[in-house]
DNA sequence: ATACTATGTCGTATTTTAACGTCATAGGGA
DNA sequence: TCCCTATGACGTTAAAATACGACATAGTAT
């Protein structure tokens, strides 16, 4: 990838963009999904429940909490992964002004100016 | 990336992580937000106005538009390029109802089962 | 008809993801 | 103590994304 212009978009840009990487993989999606079934959450059990290897499902794991949209928690010999709701709700907020922008945008057809 | 285990997941995660996808670049949002601003639009303007190659914008606008989200009337010389407001709409709703879901899980705290 | 302009296509080098196997570490129980 | 188990770290391979330059094409205007 390498991202090697980001720096010259806005802030706003690159934080959606951020998240949204991070929801760009199904078995990240899975995960969020998983932690917000579940009261108490192992790490364990979330490998086991996806199709993937154990690593694998650490190595998403660590993506999500690069973003501290999860928390983990050591107790003893297991972790326990948690949704960070707090920042949750903030990132819900930026999708939300940012699909709001874009679907109050006249949609593309006779009454538009350039008429396609 | 590969995403080779992906039909091992629900049909809702593989698309809320393909749009998810989509919007995981900070060219791309800027470029949707761009597209919303204004009521025409060329492929032209759109390349001035990004730090970017004009191809790599054409590349972006190729990964909107294998999606459905934006589309391309050709018009003589130049392209308009819209937002389909319609499927954005949809896609919204598919955020909407993931966040709902993530953020109404009790956050980790004394109150939860783990107790972390 | 020719030159100019604006878009699209191709090829490619570099970087990043994804997926997994193997090894390291550390807590708990026999 | 010794072993088992569960997690984390490391290394590697294959696939995909990013970015761009060079080329092709087609519409406009002089």
């Amino acid at each position: 990838m390498s991202f090697a212009k980001t720096a010259a978009f806005t802030a706003e840009q690159q934080q959606l963009a951020r998240v949204a990487k991070a929801l760009a993989h199904p078995a990240r999606v899975a995960i969020v999904q998983l932690l917000a079934s579940k009261t108490t959450c192992i790490s364990g059990d979330i490998a086991a429940e996806l199709p993937l290897a154990r690593t694998t499902v650490f190595q998403h794991l660590q993506e999500l909490k690069a973003l501290d949209l999860i928390r983990g928690e050591i107790d003893g010999l297991t972790v326990c992964y948690c949704l960070n709701t707090a920042l949750l709700r903030q990132v819900q907020q930026q999708f939300l002004s940012f699909f709001e922008a874009a679907t109050a945008s006249p949609a593309c057809g006779p009454e538009a100016a350039c008429g396609c």
